[in-house]
DNA sequence: AAATGTATTTCCATATTCTGGAAATACAAA
DNA sequence: TTTGTATTTCCAGAATATGGAAATACATTT
């Protein structure tokens, strides 16, 4: 199936990936293919704007134009925009981190982040894909999801720290609370000594489109306070929600 | 030179681009390939998880992976996220939307934004590539860019409105004006009614990265008011090139 | 229910394109 | 100048992409 295709595409992905700009042998050497092949997939690369040669010897390096094209891709989603100035009063208020993530694939991906505290910053990306199971956005999105996507997603929890959830049934029971209740809690499920509360984003249609909280360091979140950001986050979505034109809770 | 890949990539493109999901057959005429062409193109994609079929019958829609590749590309620029508070603040002072920008290839290519109301929003999109020629980030990128870009921009001077800038003389004047005061202004030279005022953002080596400034309605920025958006924009501007670590002005 | 129409998917022989080695070229360092 | 390394070009041979046809899967109409 098109192997040039998809060898070019695994070029772009790794010139997006490296830090600087990539040299024709360095490309050649990391994909095991030959410099005269590595070379022509680069060539292709520039005939569509897709990377540029860097000065004279520099090697390669990609354009934004993958950004571009994504950032489109990402408009689609127009929660973004909707939800930006929400999350921004969210974090105001809750003075922590304040996130908006979709479900791509098998995958929660962030879309969006208001941060408090530049010192405590960046674990996760934006534009990072991280597990459904135990992240705050990600359990959410996960209750809400198809089938398909939840049997998928029950075949491998994987455990990234002693508290993460990895048994079917203890999940398939916290996913039910939290269609219960609206809301999903983490604490060091994922990241050791981080805590995040969550609650699902729902559209027009009456569907989860997203799903938006807090998250900050557990020695900032203790219990008393985990009860008014649950109320903040609360609010906070159905608001978005209601802009959405999500069907009213009166139904 | 690597003819499907070429392909593929244009099919990676439309996809992106489009507004929902695409089916085989669309591709096929939109490309003027062949269904079974692409069929192929779009399994190749799938299979490197670029797109996704979209139900039974609803064709295919790109992944978030194209955005998410990017938004690593766009991270090493590690200006926008220095510069996204500053950003903030400079539209709460200035009270009109904020844009942070840097130069890609030949052209400028929005990064952030901040705005203010949402009834004259969205001229320009976040991600979108515009002329250097007739933006104001667009002409601060271009006064402080390599001869072979300002060689190659002033080739190429269209008139968007009857006001944009087309004699290369003139332009040179005016990029020197710029070097020299170290901000630019527009009005009506891009978009009719819309005016704009710029400054470089210089990075740890004392070369310009990017470029900063707010824009509005004509109405809205008479003269007394842009010598105050002057002065906000360039204390912005400098503000954020120390954070940089730009060399300090009395080198 | 059956038939029709449309879109997707599979298959395959052929022709085209891609492939990798070698040689040429361009720089940088010794 | 010489040496070493990386990039780029070229080409005959080999592997892959190509498009037509047929099979399949749905949705809509009869």
């Amino acid at each position: 199936m098109d192997k040039s295709f998809l060898k070019g595409l695994a070029a772009l992905d790794l010139l997006a990936q490296s830090e600087g700009p990539v040299g024709v042998t360095q490309l050649a050497r990391a994909m095991g293919i030959t410099p005269s092949n590595a070379h022509r997939l680069l060539q292709a690369l520039v005939a569509t704007d897709f990377a540029r040669p860097v000065g004279a010897r520099g090697g390669y390096e990609a354009t934004l134009k993958l950004w571009r094209l994504g950032a489109r891709t990402v408009a689609r989603l127009d929660v973004k925009a909707i939800a930006a100035p929400h999350l921004a009063r969210l974090m105001a208020e809750a003075q922590e981190t304040a996130n908006l993530s979709v479900l791509d694939g098998h995958h929660m991906v962030y879309v969006d982040r208001v941060e408090t505290d530049v010192y405590f910053r960046a674990y996760n990306q934006i534009g990072g894909q991280y597990p459904l199971h135990c992240t705050g956005t990600g359990k959410v999105l996960l209750a809400y999801a198809d089938d398909a996507v939840q049997a998928m997603a029950l075949t491998d929890l994987r455990p990234f720290t002693p508290r993460t959830i990895v048994d079917p049934a203890k999940l398939m029971a916290e996913l039910e609370r939290i269609r219960a209740e609206g809301i999903a809690t983490t604490m060091s499920e994922f990241r050791e000594g981080i805590a995040s509360v969550a609650a699902p984003v729902i559209g027009a249609h009456g569907r989860v489109v997203a799903a938006l909280g807090v998250s900050g360091p557990l020695s900032r979140l203790k219990p008393a306070r985990m009860r008014l950001l649950r109320d903040m986050v609360r609010t906070t979505s159905a608001r978005v929600s209601r802009l959405l034109g999500a069907p009213g809770p009166e139904s």
